[in-house]
DNA sequence: ATATACTATATAAGCGCTTTCATTTCAATA
DNA sequence: TATTGAAATGAAAGCGCTTATATAGTATAT
């Protein structure tokens, strides 16, 4: 059995295939017994539209497109289920397409697949390609940059405010050697968060220490590494507190601290972003900064779908963390 | 600026659109410099195919579809990232959609935007729809069902075994009285991780006691909860071991006998399903079986292609999980 | 010189759908 | 009775592309 179009509906049901069309979409022109009995006839048949004809004709397609190199990490969870739900509430169907390959990334932005796209990409994606999406005239919001353009959104997380409060929180437990536990130069967040890091340092008239800034490339075992080998080079001199990058580089320091003997919160106060899952389970239940992944979630979609239906213009939003205060941190212990 | 589509490129070139269609497809009947030179002017102009317009026309998208109702949880991590690799490598793209509107999941799979589908979806698509899926000659694999035809795929975990082979250690360690934190019923992998469970007992000789099984939904929190309620109703006579549906409910259930006061393994052994990233980790490091989610991954996209390709029939596959023994299991310490 | 076979390119049909506009029907009004 | 207009339906164009077929131009064989 091949497949059944529109055609094979009209023809069956006896009437013209704009008739079938009307019917299907619920235009207003049509008796009602007619379009009762297309519709029953389309059940009949099961009959479903090919959206690629229907798309090449109206251009829409009632889909967001997400494009974004990984959905691995804790962080996807939350934003995607939050996007879904949300693109449900408004009748739109989300589109993830996950992919490192420019080619297929921008044919798909540009291809006229959906109907507006949230882009989330560390790499690849240069101003050139921002440029184009921007002259097609396609809507776009943008999760992981700032971009200075009226036709386009973004919302985003303030890692730096974030970081400098994190680490004035630190400060005002008493402590006055912190390290920085960072990832790799090239993340966006990581360099934000660094900067407000050393912000607050230089605010609090402490010194920034180059030798305080470890690199944990933002994972557990090379968080792990670092951190034994930096107590190594100090000769079991340890700080008096690591901000880490994100909670996996903290729950890797803390596995190492551990290893080597020390307590904490007493002989060290460690502090994590995310607030991942686990974090509130671990042992010490983990200080960290929480994120609105949700919020993101739910504004990112929100805002795409007025850019779409509203001709809204792009709105850039920054979104502050919050500081979840548990067990690996405390003030600072005056030892003798 | 409108859209530029193929007749501009064809107009500037000074073409007709059939040979522009030519170069950009790399069919090969065109002078080479007629090619190229209409290569040049696509590129000039920024041109990028109307995917919908290419689709209608060809059939083939070069497209995967996933279907799910949620991305959520560390088993997607790595499905996801090894499916979208895989991809990746045969030319083609992963087009996820997350819904759980049977609606939007219809049409897209019925709709032609995808070559093939891979459909995760523990409810909501029942033999109906899948009936409609065959009618339609999509091609189309299983990841949570077996599916008993020909011309679709499946590629699934034996839990079954897997439970029975966790249970069978559990039990050459020494261990009788052996409990099981299930999830709910609906869920294919709780149910079969349960009846492994009760036919090792059954095949070891050892009796099934109902009020061994406990509720814990597949989650820390839930877990917890059930295991504080078994204790106390069974007034501290705690089991052997544990036998936990998921890790996350392993988790839950360490978390709660720590706080009683237990210690891990020698009051209680504990043994997880996943064995997700956290669970090395964790203290102690929990026993548990690991799935090969990556070689699902792997495989499916692989049969997909070979029966988008090659036109091969459905196969149907049960990937065995592999015992990763750490130290949440131990043999029965005798008690005086 | 004519027929034949290639080679390179253009023409045109049509994929499945929406949508504009024309047509038909029929009741209401002048 | 003729005119008008509203309501319901159909005809047809066309979205952007691929592809089968036609055509023209050139080289080779007879």
């Amino acid at each position: 059995m091949a497949k059944v179009t529109i055609k094979d509906v009209a023809r069956e049901a006896g009437v013209s295939i704009s008739t079938v069309s009307n019917a299907l979409n619920d235009v207003d022109v049509l008796n009602p017994e007619t379009k009762s009995h297309v519709l029953n006839v389309a059940k009949r048949l099961n009959y479903v539209p090919n959206l690629n004809g229907k798309l090449l004709k109206s251009g829409k397609s009632k889909m967001l497109g997400f494009f974004t190199t990984s959905v691995s990490g804790p962080y996807f969870y939350t934003l995607v289920e939050t996007m879904s739900r949300e693109c449900d509430r408004h009748g739109y169907g989300l589109n993830i397409f996950v992919t490192k390959d420019k080619q297929v990334i921008m044919s798909n932005i540009l291809g006229g697949r959906v109907d507006g796209v949230i882009i989330y990409e560390e790499l690849g994606i240069d101003d050139m390609d921002i440029a184009l999406i921007e002259k097609n005239k396609i809507k776009s919001v943008f999760l992981d940059r700032e971009i200075q353009n009226e036709t386009m959104g973004s919302i985003i997380f303030d890692s730096y405010v974030d970081a400098y409060e994190a680490t004035k929180y630190l400060i005002s437990l008493g402590h006055k050697k912190i390290a920085y536990i960072s990832g790799v130069e090239t993340m966006f967040d990581s360099e934000q968060r660094k900067a407000g890091y050393l912000a607050a340092l230089h605010d609090y008239g402490l010194t920034a220490d180059e030798g305080y800034i470890l690199q944990g490339y933002f994972e557990e075992e090379g968080s792990y590494n670092a951190v034994k080998s930096f107590v190594n080079i100090h000769s079991g001199k340890l700080p008096d507190a690591f901000l880490a990058g994100n909670d996996l580089s903290a729950i890797g320091a803390m596995r190492a601290l551990k290893s080597l003997g020390y307590e904490i919160p007493r002989d060290v106060s460690v502090v994590g972003f995310d607030d991942i899952d686990i974090a509130q389970y671990f042992s010490p239940p983990l200080t960290t900064v929480r994120n609105q992944i949700a919020r993101q979630g739910m504004l990112v979609v929100n805002h795409l779908i007025r850019m779409i239906q509203k001709k809204e213009q792009g709105r850039h939003e920054k979104l502050q963390g919050e500081l979840i205060v548990r067990n690996s941190s405390q003030i600072k212990m005056v030892r003798d």
